[in-house]
DNA sequence: CGTGTTTTGTTGCAAATGCAACAGTATTAT
DNA sequence: ATAATACTGTTGCATTTGCAACAAAACACG
């Protein structure tokens, strides 16, 4: 089975345009820092992250702002999808870098258009599955932050990173400033948790290159 | 706009039992503890919880065993929408109460049957909102267990609730005891800490009442 | 090549947190 | 009504963690 990663896979690139024509697509363009507020009360609208990065964000009533979903490639959006029932207006989508995104009618992804594509229900299939392999990812991230110590985090995140990759070693896909950030702990306590792993033989470091070394289950 | 809670919403008693029959659905009753493992790899099956409450756990290489999400009333699963690309055998739904769960083809769902259901789209609109709001609720989560502090974590928890709410006073939702689980942190220092943050005049507790006294913005 | 910037590695210290243990209260079941 | 169970509130203590600060190393770039 293959990984979808993108709205419009398995869908040619002829179909592709078609549908865009039948769904009056636009594409607009997005300089990093900028909002995205196109967000029309009878047209409901969702965007697709064709390039760049932006964050969802959440305005509070004393001014903090914090982030819900940050967007990457291929990702998708829109206040049909997350903003029912929130206080619109408490939301935005945040351009972190340059973007070009996709909009076209919420509506013509739920509902078949006129010319009845056949390529439909692809397009709904690869939108449900963006969506919860964002729920798995999230809920992983929440796994590792879950856990009550430093080493508890580390070794957490060492087991996926390890799974992900077959086998017991690994490569970080971050610097250790950002794998701070990660697992939400303070970095200079994260190395000296790191430190301590070391010398009593639990993880092997160097540079971003990882060595587990989990004690077998007894059983 | 209406909540989206269940995946049936919108759609009438007598179109939603014509779509059951036409979905070749079928519904099962599981009791608590019982494994959920009706997945086969020529029809993908989606389940819907009826009733009950289930978890979304992998299983590591290691035994250990860690929760992905937890399904509660009205939530989707099924291979077809979290198992793939990740090692099926490594995942489970497991029912932690007894559970109702209505199974039919995930086929059905994406592509409109023969009957052409005017209701589909209505029943895929439903499937989006009840993932989308979920990766919010993930997010937020997340946007929590990432503060440092058990301070810190408390207030922003509280005030979500409060802008849930429309104003600085709400319930909470559940114990002091699951508030420490959800939170991620020791009950008792919990318990110290909201003690310290009365007598700061933070917040006022009474039961599972509370009100937050946030200071003003000063610009 | 040299220079400015980011990342890494360390440490002391104060504060925060988890742990264990216990008693009192509330809630639920029988 | 009574027993059993779950929840609340508290405390002492050892440990972990965050914070601040600094130096060395690695990297980025003109």
């Amino acid at each position: 089975m293959e990984q979808v990663t993108n709205i419009f896979q398995n869908i040619t690139e002829q179909e592709c345009s078609q549908m865009m024509r039948c769904f009056q697509a636009a594409e607009k363009r997005y300089t990093a820092g900028s909002v995205i507020s196109t967000y029309s009360r009878d047209s409901q609208k969702i965007g697709i992250l064709r390039e760049g990065e932006a964050n969802l964000v959440r305005i509070h009533s004393d001014g903090r702002q914090t982030i819900l979903e940050d967007l990457h490639q291929g990702d998708i959006f829109g206040e049909a999808l997350t903003f029912e029932n929130f206080d619109i207006g408490t939301m935005q989508v945040v351009c972190t870098k340059n973007c070009r995104i996709l909009f076209f009618d919420y509506a013509c992804l739920i509902r078949r258009c006129q010319k009845a594509c056949t390529f439909h229900s692809q397009l709904v299939h690869n939108s449900l599955q963006i969506m919860s392999r964002k729920a798995v990812q999230l809920s992983e991230r929440l796994e590792i932050l879950s856990q009550r110590s430093i080493r508890e985090k580390l070794l957490c995140y060492f087991s996926i990173l390890a799974a992900r990759n077959g086998r017991e070693t690994f490569q970080l896909p971050f610097s250790f400033s950002s794998l701070a950030d990660y697992l939400a702990v303070d970095r200079s306590a994260m190395m000296r948790e790191l430190k301590k792993m070391k010398e009593e033989g639990l993880v092997d470091v160097e540079k971003r290159r990882i060595v587990t070394v989990f004690p077998r289950q007894p059983f």
